[in-house]
DNA sequence: AATGAATGAGTCTTCATTCAT
DNA sequence: CATGAATGAAGACTCATTCAT
């Protein structure tokens, strides 16, 4: 028997946390934060509501806690610094469907986090630097690296970045509005994936 | 005297309507709607509390109120009613044109819409009924009959429609977040359109 | 032309106010007082909110003009005080009928002074001493009198003449929870004061 | 030791409700539904604005639970259900008796009882289904069979019911405007019930 | 004298947070 | 640590009253 009693405690205490976090994550996502209320949360986690408050300090200190949370999820990004040297087409299609995935997953998180960042400027700035701003380097570095052996074409590389970034947390957002049943929820994430790829690869136009 | 009496009335109750939704327009795109309080949009109104009750019924009412004549803002495609015979390149450079300005001058309101309509399925029914399908419907006609014509790839059309319209949401979106000095707001729009159109019909790859 | 312009503008001046007095009656009648607004009283009465402030003060003023209007019908007793030399029968029989009509045809404001008065006691004392007193003492010299004459029964009398009046008050509230097509409003009237009368003269026990 | 700590709580809980509604009797019967207000009824039960809500969904929710209290006291008329073969004047006076008791000991709740019921249709209904029409139903009966059996005078029973059960309300009311040193509360109730019965039975004219 | 828009004090109600058990 | 009743600050909304036209 490994596990000292101190360890069991500390286990369940994590799981309770956990507990929370979940509840909160799932009544934040479908009410929002506003029309959410701790009630609610401690319902969906099965415990009374003075609980929460042994776990986190406040309402919103929950709610910071779900989307630090998620931006480490979306700064992950292994992918993106183990890439410069794979193929262009290639590594443009990983990037794509990482992130696309990413963000299909989490709609409601990531509508919360749009909701959030709006008023919360701390959290705006954290956002940007954590996130924002290493994401369009890295992807601008890519870019550049690649325009420079001509294979792709040259361009205002700012905007391309925007628009690529943008394009992914649009799709997001349409699919969160055309719902469960939306087309881009029924679409096989490969096919998904390839064809945003071939887009911004190729356009639309014949060549 | 061409104004009688009951004239300059209407008017000024007209101008103080409009003053209170532009205020909350402002406040509740600071704020949010449920952080948005009737005292805060009073205040920035310049009016009393109980005033804006005599122009709307609920602080929901001037949500819809607001949303509505977004939507309306969103509808008015002239435009893409009027463009089906035009050149290919034309076509979709008018759209994105047309729809990032849109969007662009219009951050607040979008998100707020995004935001709102998460939650109100009835607005979401209608938004989705009045804009987001007739916009789909007619974008796809259009790239159907180009690739017909030998113009455009053939592709899955319902996903190309899907990753364009989202570009411009999210563009949208990248712009409220990197704010007032962030860089999409301060390159010319006319460059930005034509990068992005580029961008559509061509590809990042280079031929 | 007897009328000058002053005599018709006081005359109109009575109109509008009585204009009001009624619309007030009507809306305090179904809604309560509390329930009522003065923008209800003014729909009802066809004119502008701020007309009924010219002719009364405040809205519990409109009430209390309403109320002291009813005290003085109510005081119109002119049958009780002539009719001491009548026969017994016939004189309980006429202040039956006299009240019991008034109350029957004002169940409303009836039941509105009952609500008002509990809650104010200046107008529970001006009831009282206008109304409630008067009446009580009448019907008791009367009583005592007869009672003297071995016409009627020796009897407490205070609690005869509360019994008296309040079976009257309380036919006419059994009559308004009954509503319009209750029982006590579709018998003739005359038949109603007729058993009354027996009833209290002769009880319901055979002889 | 019999009571657990669950018992105990529950009955704390239960003591809490009692309190405010209490508290809330005391202030409506005071003020009127409309002029009390939750602070007044906090302040009156020695708790929080909040905790009432805890009990109470809501002011009216109080309202309707004083009320509905009330309408199973007026219906727990054991007696009426019992005594059809007493005699008809045991049977009367016990009537008179329990019926006068029950309003001189509730004079505030009913009317209460009586200025809501005129707003609300469906309070109405309820009492009416549940307490007025039951008891003029099993009065009636009572006084047809004594009628067929030359006890009783034949008359309009459906009148003489409303009579007597007015009798008794007006009686109510009476006491509650003339106070608390009227004369109603002053006589002995056993007096009052027989002097009541006795005019009920025989009526004021000598024989 | 008539009008009705503007006003803001006053209500009910909600809910994050605390704390005694 | 868990609990959940108590708390009261805060917000949406109403409406009597005023006053400029």
């Amino acid at each position: 028997m490994s596990t000292t009693r101190r360890e069991r405690k500390e286990s369940i205490t994590k799981q309770r946390k956990q507990q929370i976090f979940e509840a909160a994550l799932k009544v934040f996502s479908q009410k929002g934060f506003d029309q959410a209320t701790i009630p609610d949360i401690a319902q969906e986690a099965e415990v009374a509501v003075g609980t929460i408050y042994n776990y986190y300090q406040s309402k919103h200190d929950l709610l910071l806690s779900i989307i630090k949370d998620y931006i480490v999820t979306e700064s992950l990004t292994g992918l993106l610094e183990q890439s410069p040297k794979s193929d262009a087409a290639t590594f443009l299609s990983s990037l794509i469907n990482e992130r696309l995935i990413i963000g299909l997953d989490n709609t409601d998180v990531m509508q919360l986090l749009m909701s959030e960042i709006r008023r919360d400027p701390e959290l705006r700035r954290q956002y940007t630097e954590q996130v924002v701003r290493p994401t369009f380097k890295l992807l601008e570095e890519h870019l550049e690296s690649r325009i420079a052996k001509d294979t792709f074409n040259p361009s205002n590389i700012h905007i391309v970045v925007r628009a690529l970034i943008g394009m992914i947390i649009g799709l997001t957002i349409i699919s969160s509005i055309e719902g469960e049943k939306g087309l881009l929820r029924r679409i096989p994430r490969q096919e998904l994936g390839a064809e945003v790829t071939k887009l911004i690869l190729e356009g639309i136009k014949c060549k």
